[in-house]
DNA sequence: CGATCGTTTGACGGTGCTCAATCACCGTGG
DNA sequence: CCACGGTGATTGAGCACCGTCAAACGATCG
């Protein structure tokens, strides 16, 4: 059932061959665990299972936008971005996809992908092939749940996403993003207040629906705030009690706080 | 909350009649063909499996921001706003539900509701308890593909809500709203040029990222413009074509395109 | 070391946010 | 029946933010 598909590495496929085991190859309980799941309570004839695992060079496609859905895949290491093109040749990044997020379960209910996923870095995902999932799924309940579990981070991640572009300034959505992105590398067990983006300032720019002359800006601006310090790709939050206060504005700046009562304050 | 009144539906064709059987149960094959699956494979022990409905009048809460998931929720009729208060007391709107849309799946991975779900109009929706939720989808294969596939909408139509945010002029984030609903409306078999819209104008410009000022201003413009017959919440398409080009464009206007060949074409 | 790409900074003009007034449409009560 | 708020939608005026165009700067790599 399982059918084990041999990943069309974008690599030599010579250099890194295998010395001991098949590095293409990872047993099941790893794929749990990396998702969140309870590795444990694995069955043990199932544990070993194997699952593909495929390999990316920088700059390299995982999967393109239209193409057949045949896998879903799930970042093990790297990251990746998704890009959608916007038929007037614009290209709308849609994601950042770090170890753990799920690629192309959006596309399912259409069959094909939804949009292109391309390697900000050398990176490694696993790919479970669509032909067969659902029975490797009533095999291993554990799989399902870490699964779900998955897509409901996923679902969340979206509306994070949306949350983050609604906000009207440019610099209180660039913050959202900063700490967006601190949350997302606390979960991993990184620090979160050491950032390595991967991506350049124009991809930012683009899931923020903001020009990237303006990324820049915002960067220096709070830079020069003492919120941040940014060096290129590298930033590092100084403040992130007011990068938050930032974030929440739902308007821009007023750093000369005017004490009076927020403006704000709408509908329902 | 819930408020059982007795359903004066001339809405539903509803053959199914509320009179004999309880109202607020459904049998399964309903839901399952609600969520675009195939009913007709459902094992006959199971189809008539019941599945608990629940009835909203118009600002009812289904569920609360923060409060525990217990159940997953599908709406069968009628619409829903999902709202998130912003921690500065400003109410963001994260999506509109319409019929066949799941609702709280966002918050599985947390055990609570990442979002307050608010009928827009008198509703009905499915309510799915977790508990023996696994158990039901093992024992109907069918449910769960019908599930899984609702999911995949799901993620998908977030995208297509960042897609929204993520264009540059107000006037386009509009344009791309009403065909957005207008697809919905074709995937669920009614007219796409006849749009009864449920929600405020500040509804749709908190879903907008824009003021709601800015959406009066845009629905007028494209009114001027011929593309729209607006009169209060009931929206007519009448130049699709022309609406989808506004919709493409990147920046606003510049409807007298400066063949200049297009600046961007970004990245990969 | 020169070419290319990414990043930053500047100047300018326009879009859209804020503030505000007006109008339309209600259901309520006089 | 018509005044009376109350809510939502529309329109106007002013100004700041940010998108566009442009150039300088920096990094990386052959």
């Amino acid at each position: 059932m399982l059918a084990l598909m041999r990943p069309q590495g974008s690599t030599t496929p010579g250099s890194w061959a295998a010395t001991r085991s098949d590095p293409r190859i990872r047993p099941l309980h790893d794929l749990v665990r990396l998702l969140g799941g309870d590795a444990a309570s694995l069955a043990p004839a199932d544990e070993r299972l194997p699952v593909a695992l495929r390999r990316l060079d920088e700059d390299a496609a995982l999967v393109h936008e239209g193409a057949p859905l045949h896998s879903l895949h799930i970042v093990r290491c790297g990251s990746l971005k998704c890009v959608r093109a916007l038929e007037d040749g614009y290209q709308q990044v849609t994601a950042f996809a770090l170890p753990g997020d799920v690629i192309g379960f959006d596309g399912l209910h259409r069959g094909q992908h939804i949009a292109t996923a391309v390697a900000l870095e050398t990176s490694t995902v696993y790919a479970l092939p669509l032909a067969g999932l659902q029975a490797l799924r009533q095999r291993c309940p554990v799989l399902d749940d870490a699964l779900q579990l998955a897509l409901s981070r996923q679902l969340a991640s979206a509306a994070a996403t949306a949350e983050m572009l609604a906000a009207v300034a440019s610099e209180v959505r660039l913050a959202r993003f900063i700490l967006w992105m601190a949350a997302r590398m606390t979960a991993l067990g990184w620090s979160p207040r050491q950032l390595r983006l991967r991506m350049c300032r124009r991809d930012i720019a683009s899931l923020l629906g903001v020009a990237h002359e303006t990324v820049s800006r915002s960067f220096t601006t709070m830079a020069d705030a003492g919120l941040l310090k940014v060096e290129n790709r590298d930033v590092e939050s100084l403040d992130l009690q007011r990068l938050q206060a930032r974030a929440r504005a739902t308007r821009s700046l007023a750093d000369g706080r005017p004490p009076g009562a927020h403006p704000v304050a709408l509908a329902a």
